[in-house]
DNA sequence: GCGACAG
DNA sequence: ATCTTGTCGC
């Protein structure tokens, strides 16, 4: 085991919609203690994953998937890669909206384990709790891995933008905005924020950052500017793509 | 590397 | 078209 994750409970990957859906409910209803970012340098991992080349959710169930996750160590300069790993193997599913867990879950869960060093924080492609269970893929690899977690998306799944007359109060503190990167608004699902839009780069398109596991859509905001660097995307995410994309390249 | 588009 | 990814033009 992983060092740092002994003490996530056991896991087991739904195999069916049905059970899914169980796992997400039990989720979304748990309360486990929240995180704080550390004050200084911290370990994030980054992870992502795929499949066979050709159109949008190409690859159906038992189609090959590559899943990397990248370890950087972030709070002390750029974005710095302390180690990787990757997990190959069968998607468990076509891609459907609202359950990816049962596609990708088990191969991001077992590039993450890979790790030679458990992450403080794990950033994962897609939502969290904006999800119509609220436990998105995002959330479900936190609890699985017992790691922090949150989301980083294109764009929202569930979750909608109020009228800023409607707005709901922020519930935490939002990270320092300035020109060049600022949160944009809040996403709101059943009045909870769960997720805002960020911009990450100026004049690009913004990102999603999703509450997480363990985390509020305020910290992730943070996190997803805090680990930008030069590109919209950030860093964990990027690279862990990146990787992904190799490692396919060279099967 | 990014936005548009397909899907 | 609503968590994913791909290709294309720039």
């Amino acid at each position: 085991m992983l060092p740092g994750m002994a003490n996530a409970p056991p896991f087991t990957w739904p195999g069916d919609r049905a059970s899914l859906a169980a796992a997400q409910d039990t989720l979304a209803c748990a309360s486990p203690p929240p995180w704080s970012l550390p004050d200084g340098p911290f370990l994030v991992a980054g992870c992502a994953l795929v499949s066979t080349r050709g159109a949008a959710g190409a690859g159906g169930s038992g189609d090959p998937g590559w899943a990397a996750a990248v370890l950087l160590e972030v709070g002390a300069g750029p974005p710095r890669e302390v180690a990787a790993a990757d997990a190959t193997g069968a998607l468990g599913a076509a891609f459907e909206t609202g359950v990816l867990a049962l596609r990708e879950g088990p191969l991001l869960h077992a590039a993450v384990a890979a790790l030679p060093r458990a992450p403080d924080v794990l950033v994962v492609h897609a939502a969290g709790r904006d999800h119509p269970r609220r436990a998105g893929l995002a959330l479900m690899l936190g609890a699985a891995t017992g790691l922090p977690s949150i989301g980083v998306t294109t764009r929202p799944l569930v979750a909608r933008a109020p009228d800023v007359a409607d707005r709901p109060p922020h519930p935490g503190p939002l990270p320092r905005w300035g020109n060049d990167a600022c949160v944009l608004e809040p996403l709101v699902l059943d009045g909870a924020i769960v997720a805002y839009r960020v911009r990450t780069r100026a004049g690009l398109r913004p990102v999603v950052a999703h509450a997480g596991w363990r985390t509020t859509a305020e910290l992730a905001a943070a996190l997803a500017l805090g680990t930008t660097a030069n590109a919209r995307t950030p860093e964990p995410i990027r690279r862990a793509l990146e990787r992904a994309r190799r490692l396919r390249a060279r099967a």
